[in-house]
DNA sequence: ATCTACATTATAATAATTCTAAACTGTTGA
DNA sequence: TCAACAGTTTAGAATTATTATAATGTAGAT
């Protein structure tokens, strides 16, 4: 979903009704110059922070959800005691901060092409994801 | 921790008591032919069912991350609702079954080595993880 | 046998996520 | 224009994985 537009239009056309909610979730994930990556509490206060009306939890899990499975966002494979989500859908790696729970993009320099030479029977590849997780190179482990 | 052995030796000698409980989880992970991947709740089932007594899930629980912590299984990055661990603790990569949600394992020579190229000041490398996403290649789709 | 530091346990607490059912609203077509 | 309907939001409850608590139990040392 690309930024500068009207949402309500967007919103439309993929068979969505534009509601102000809705509407105020595509300004705060999709209309800016960066992706960026986000968990729902995130999302929540960057929402709270935009609008003076409150937003209900359920509606932005409903709406993650929605954007997710129309393809607008993607989940990154993190396990963690929460969900991670990524405005930028292009496949591409990351990097994640164990010291500070932040995640990093990958550009297409940074990692190899992954080349995956086996296959299972009856399956195809829905998503290679390369996780390189780091932390603080302090000598000082105590 | 290697099969076949004495886990009673091998408790102490990592600085473990050799309890019951630890000793039958020992067992149940470590002494068998091939590694494998499980959830708490897989392994709290396969000690129920080798075992007559009951074992507390906390103490489940408890000894899954001192086992991981010593380095004995390793946590694998998936979000899902529930973690999963894996008695090989080898860097290598896996696949993930979206039907039927299991973990199979790849070799080496499934996927190249991943070089990484970008590197992250004060942070260092501590894994690298690919995970592939399968999911049954019906053409049926709904 | 007794002591004590460490372990186990049942249970409660926490926290992310999903469910529910009632109230609300965008859209349609009479 | 406006009633009707389907889709949407909402607060709160339910679910579920995980962690914390605190009482009880026990391995190993003396
Ligand atoms: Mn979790
Ligand atoms: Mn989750
Ligand atoms: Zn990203
Ligand atoms: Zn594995």
């Amino acid at each position: 979903m690309s930024k500068n537009c009207n949402f309500i239009e967007k919103l439309r056309e993929i068979g969505l009704r534009p509601t102000k909610q809705r509407v105020k979730m595509c300004e705060v994930l999709f209309n800016r110059e960066k992706t960026f990556h986000f968990t729902i509490n995130d999302l929540v206060k960057m929402i709270s922070d935009e609008m003076n009306e409150k937003i209900s939890l359920a509606t932005v899990y409903n709406t993650v959800h929605v954007f997710q499975k129309k393809g607008y966002l993607k989940e990154i494979s993190i396990n963690s005691d929460k969900s991670y989500f990524d405005t930028n859908t292009s496949a591409h790696h990351h990097f994640y901060d164990e010291d500070t729970n932040e995640l990093i993009d990958c550009d297409e320099s940074d990692i190899d092409k992954i080349n995956i030479r086996k296959n299972i029977t009856g399956k195809k590849i829905n998503s290679v994801e390369v996780l390189v997780k780091v932390a603080s190179d302090n000598q000082n482990q105590k």
